[in-house]
DNA sequence: ATGAAAGCGCTAACAG
DNA sequence: CTGTTAGCGCTTTCAT
């Protein structure tokens, strides 16, 4: 048996005063003098008074909660995202619900409901495709949220959802550029889920950084992988055995870079020697000697406090606040994975 | 302006019923009549009620929420830990609040205090420290709690506490045996902080070992790191310049250990040639080519699952049920970095 | 400066 | 089968 719970009713009745006073004193107040406050205050603290946040809340419409909903946690992107999720909220006075839904998407929404009965103020969100229904959902509703990482792509939405994102489509363009001047023309993409705004863009950025090097693209280059390791490396062990095979992958992220890594050095190939490799993201396995993984770099920790920012600034600001869609810069981090190191841009 | 909430006073209003009705309906309450039944559920479907699960919990003293303690989700020991944790916690109807508290022990009681005014129903902590008292705290108060990764020693709540645990005597005493078969009796251990039982346990078993094989250790060689990648580096640096530096480091973590790698490689130095090197935990990326990093396996993910398990466990059996504690057994994961694959064991 | 009464949304005990 | 009443722990008018 769990202790029995200590009321501001139990308060009340040893100081020989009502609920409402102890309320009133409890929660600072002012026309509470400061006899019975202290005396009030005296006893809970001899009691171990611990108020119920959740009756509080019954009233008061407010949680101080708020729902994240990622796709697993163990995904390497995601930990310092919820560092800064978690530390951000707690320092504003936010408690952070983590909702794994492991891209089952059809989990996706009765997450939210729940999160949603379970009363969060907010939901922070990682997970929305570019026409997900869910995030219609929350707009109709004028739920407060915030995605990070992702857009949505409903023309209807456009203005009305806040998001924090990198500039994804710079971020591919960028790498392509880059290995182009390396002297790559035939570069291999292991692709993530293209229902995603991050991978559409980061395609995007690629094909558009192609064109505008004169490379015409095969579409049996582009591989969707699905951010899985497994299919990222089974792709790579394809893509070396081709005819003319790729002289460089970009991977639309670090793990699956890792993956790919790990089939061409099984192969007997070298990096960069034989292939060229960039990721994305800037997970931290990337920077290890004997890695050096030429990557773009995302600010995780500082896009999750971002999010928290702007999801309670809409909390709690009295005019509905504006709109704040966030694009960070995209910035490269060129390591020895990519053969800069050895020769330079040829031209 | 969110819109506005459906209570089940609308749906009983609109069905021409009482709100006990509707509760009842909706929970699947025998005695409701069929027909009844029928239209409340559709006209809460249309409306699109959702359950007010504070309100429930105000009630039913059950807000189906657990708390997660962990220092850091950053620390890579702890994704899959927490994603075991919110799965099976899922599974059984739980969601998890999860607060990060970054080392800072005087956080921990505050965060535990947090949970328990949020109402949650359990705790799993993976922070405590051998003497915690804010462990003594929930013992005392008969609030379910599980530990994972931790034990308390206080003698008199031995009986009392629930873990997970690896056994991690055994870890320390295999590494060193290990290590001391292949011709290693100058072993740094590279500790983590000595105030929780893991630690000690797992240097406790170092020492056993080292024992057992007529070492005697310079206490210059075990050395504090408090699982810190900077810590760990730059004694690292400080071990190999020693005037006889060991030919082997124990890092606690393999987080520890990937540091001392960095420190190591920078220094020209060779692994395993010139400096064997084993860890603990087997993160994701020990694994990795180039790494190859020997290791103690730990089954984060099963952990957490059975850590999740245990907690509802206490909280749904009427009797109280009895007290779990687990200890997994250590396995140890042989790769190249202790040397093992060029020499064998010399003996 | 303090108290009395009402109510947040829901459930439970007891009637009818 | 359904309604009435009461109450979870707290806050919030409105009196006094």
């Amino acid at each position: 048996m769990v202790t029995k719970k200590i009321t501001i009713k139990d308060i009340a009745r040893i100081a020989g005063v009502t609920p409402t006073t102890v309320s009133m004193a409890l929660n600072n107040r002012p026309r509470i003098s400061d006899k019975t406050r202290q005396k009030i205050l005296k006893i809970s603290n001899e009691l171990n008074y611990r108020p119920d946040l959740l009756a509080r809340s019954l009233i008061s419409k407010k949680s101080y909660t708020i729902g994240l909903v990622i796709n697993n946690i163990s995904d390497p992107f995601f930990p310092e995202l919820a560092q800064g999720i978690e530390e951000k909220a707690r320092e504003l006075g936010y408690n952070v619900i983590l909702c794994n839904i492991n891209r089952s998407m059809r989990s996706q929404g009765e997450r939210i409901e729940m999160l949603r009965s379970k009363g969060v103020d907010g939901i922070i969100c990682t997970t929305a495709l570019v026409d997900d229904p869910h995030i219609r959902k929350l707009v109709d509703d004028n739920f407060p949220f915030v995605l990070i990482n992702r857009r949505h792509y409903d023309p209807d939405l456009a203005g009305k959802i806040n998001y924090v994102v990198l500039d994804n489509f710079s971020g591919g363009y960028t790498v392509i550029k880059h290995l182009y001047r390396l002297g790559h023309d035939r570069v291999a993409v292991l692709a993530g889920n293209f229902q995603t705004s991050t991978v559409i863009e980061r395609n995007k950025g690629a094909l558009q950084a192609m064109k505008d090097c004169g490379i015409k693209q095969s579409p049996r280059l582009t591989i969707k992988c699905d951010y899985s390791f497994e299919q990222a490396y089974n792709a790579t062990k394809k893509l070396m055995k081709m005819k003319s095979p790729p002289t460089a992958i970009f991977s639309h992220d670090d793990n699956m870079a890792l993956a790919a890594r790990e089939a061409i050095l099984e192969m007997g190939l070298k990096i960069p020697e034989d292939i060229a490799l960039v990721g994305f993201d800037d997970i931290r396995t990337t920077s290890l000697t004997g890695i050096e993984l030429t990557t773009i770099s995302q600010k995780k920790y500082e896009m999750g406090e971002l999010g928290v920012k702007i999801l309670v600034e809409n909390l709690e600001k009295e005019v509905p606040p504006m709109v704040n869609q966030l694009v960070l810069k995209a910035q490269m981090v060129i390591r020895k994975s990519c053969g800069y190191h050895m020769t330079g841009y040829v031209r």
